[in-house]
DNA sequence: ACTGCCATGTAACTAGTTACATGATTGG
DNA sequence: CCAATCATGTAACTAGTTACATGGCAGT
């Protein structure tokens, strides 16, 4: 269906969009997968909410949507962005403006009303996050490594690095931050 | 109203509920203020979001509600937390289990899909970008310089603190992108 | 005169979540 | 045999946004 140069997008549809840009033709599902490499940098909506852009896209004209059916598995909707996408697409990478980065951090939360916690809970909670970030990382080289060694993905692994520059210093902040509330060397 | 242990309530009641853990009343206004603070860790709701939360603590006797008459100034309604509303809140900080950081970088996004920009885009998007993380780190430093004089604020300048890390992380990390860009040097 | 601060609230909307429903294949 | 993976979709809900409406005071 229609066009009208650039129909205004939530920046979820925009990074479904950019993803169809890397290749021709993807699931639902594999775009999920995607999504979940893309959650290190920008938040990663539910698998109901991907469907729900890609209806959104293929009904703008910005996909086309073809089903294919397979043997031994349910059959597969499989989506390719159209030139019109492509055009919707570059416009905005090239003309919106940036947005201010937003972040949850939900022990920055917790460490922020930190008076409110019993005795010990805040290290618990630290100990934890340094566990998580430790995987997050991990996971992060992996990506990285992967991406290096296709030069099809230059952009792409230039920002795993950039995640493991954010990973490596949320690790070192909260180091700091037990070591300080085991001193009580509070501020 | 009523009570019911701890009704299962979206983390921006908490922060909304945390802020008010702070002090003895506060106007949704001054809320506002507070939150656009936290925003630099946690992200913050629109106006209406807030009065809305803070409805529903008062609805669900997390907190009072009294409207104050002002001379020369439109009525002010103040909310303060009640002990049922520092339960709820002692409740969540203590048992609820820590949640993977979100982030919204709209610059990482469209460095993911830089295949799509335009010569030139890139950098200029990371220019802008180091202008405003570095306008971040200004008011960072003059929130934690006021948190730190004031005992009170302890575990909130440790999260400022963080907030620093997180920004000085952040202008290195695009630094050297810029760099690698502009000597044609990806992966 | 104008801008910015103080102060609250509603209406209409869109974005997003959770939970459910279905079902075959592959690998351990 | 069980869990994971592949694969899509709907219904009911909640969270959240934008835009509007109102209005006085203080400072430049």
């Amino acid at each position: 269906m229609s066009n009208s140069k650039s129909p205004k997008l939530p920046n979820t549809a925009y990074a479904v969009l950019g993803i169809l840009s890397m290749g021709d033709g993807f699931s639902g599902y594999e775009i999920r997968k995607w999504a979940e490499t893309l959650r290190f940098f920008y938040w990663s909506p539910a698998q109901s909410q991907i469907y729900a852009e890609l209806r959104r896209l293929a009904k703008l004209g910005l996909a086309t949507s073809e089903e294919i059916p397979q043997e031994g598995k349910p059959d597969k909707r499989v989506y390719q962005i159209t030139d019109a996408g492509r055009e919707t697409f570059r416009t905005w990478i090239n003309n919106q403006p940036l947005e201010p980065i937003v972040m949850k951090h939900s022990l920055a939360l917790r460490l922020f009303f930190g008076r409110e916690a019993e005795e010990g809970r805040l290290e618990e909670l630290l100990i934890q996050f340094i566990a998580e970030i430790k995987e997050g990382l991990a996971q992060l080289y992996i990506v990285e490594e992967f991406m290096e060694h296709h030069p099809q993905f230059s952009y792409q692994s230039l920002v795993a690095l950039g995640g493991q520059n954010f990973y490596k210093a949320e690790l070192a902040t909260a180091e700091e931050i037990l070591a300080r509330l085991r001193e009580k060397n509070l501020g």
